[in-house]
DNA sequence: TAAATATAGTTGACCGGTCAACAAAAAAGT
DNA sequence: ACTTTTTTGTTGACCGGTCAACTATATTTA
């Protein structure tokens, strides 16, 4: 974010003020920024890998395709994505014996030492998140979410 | 989207469906794509270019850096992209005279038409989206994306 | 069982966003 | 007036996400 330094309120901000896309890109983007910087003040992981460990721990030891499903992700950014971990010792890639197309990852222990050193961080941010709403701030949000979700996928 | 056929229900979408930025992110993945579709059945503009058009429509002729102001936006994007536009005839840029830094760009009749043939499918995009939720649960998601951004600005 | 189809994963190419370095001009501070 | 700081815009480098092609294996179906 290398522009913008105070968006000055004006009438300049009318227009974009209802362009539901772009305030989400905005906010998203807010985020993202954020975990970014959480999760590289603990431990460095970037957030794919975070995701990924998410994922590992959730479901186990399991395959890249699953883990693909599960977080919506290009199969082609998922297979480099392990590569990397794995050269870097955050998880051990095994070869299934019931598919010999698939394989099986799992966190190995620094990976998990890694993933339990930026958890707390990361839960408190999701907390922030939730506390920062109120209940029905939240649980209509996600509806929401859910109901434009169904309309972009048209 | 090369992978995800279908989101299956089950355990696994439990601890997804709580993370925020995840879901924000799929959402925004999903009206970026439809935006860039949309766009795309109406003349073709880019996602960017269609942002920059609408700033010039709302300022009318203005600087690049008034528009990397309005819309959160690198300047070296916000070059390129005005170089491109200009080339492709959507935009003219001439010199400032008072501000020899600086450049006017303004719509062409030729970016004006593209501009005039996307509107009405993303006007309508943004009526759908409008619509399609309710009168609360427009304003609550926007109250909740303001103080969500502020939360990620910490 | 043979052929067709689907799935798992890898790789190369491309595109867009982000960052840092830079030059030119303007504005602010002394 | 002069120096410093800020702003405008360009460019090169990099990184991440997306897409398409391809191989190997598994599954379906004729």
């Amino acid at each position: 974010m290398s522009a913008n330094p105070a968006p000055k309120p004006g009438i300049y901000d009318v227009p974009l003020r209802q362009m539901l896309t772009y305030r989400l890109t905005r906010l998203n983007a807010k985020m993202n920024a954020q975990a970014i910087r959480v999760l590289g003040e603990n431990g460095g992981l970037s957030q794919t890998q975070w995701r990924v460990l998410v994922l590992i721990d959730y479901l186990g030891p399991t395959t890249p395709a699953r883990v693909g499903r599960e977080i919506v992700m290009d199969k082609g950014q998922l297979s480099r994505a392990i590569k990397t971990m794995s050269a870097r010792g955050l998880i051990r890639v095994e070869a299934s014996e019931s598919d010999h197309r698939a394989h099986i990852v799992s966190m190995t222990d620094e990976g998990r030492e890694m993933f339990e050193r930026a958890r707390p961080a990361m839960r408190q941010r999701q907390l922030d998140f939730s506390e920062g709403l109120t209940a029905q701030e939240r649980e209509v949000l996600f509806r929401a979410m859910d109901k434009l979700e169904q309309l972009a996928e048209r």
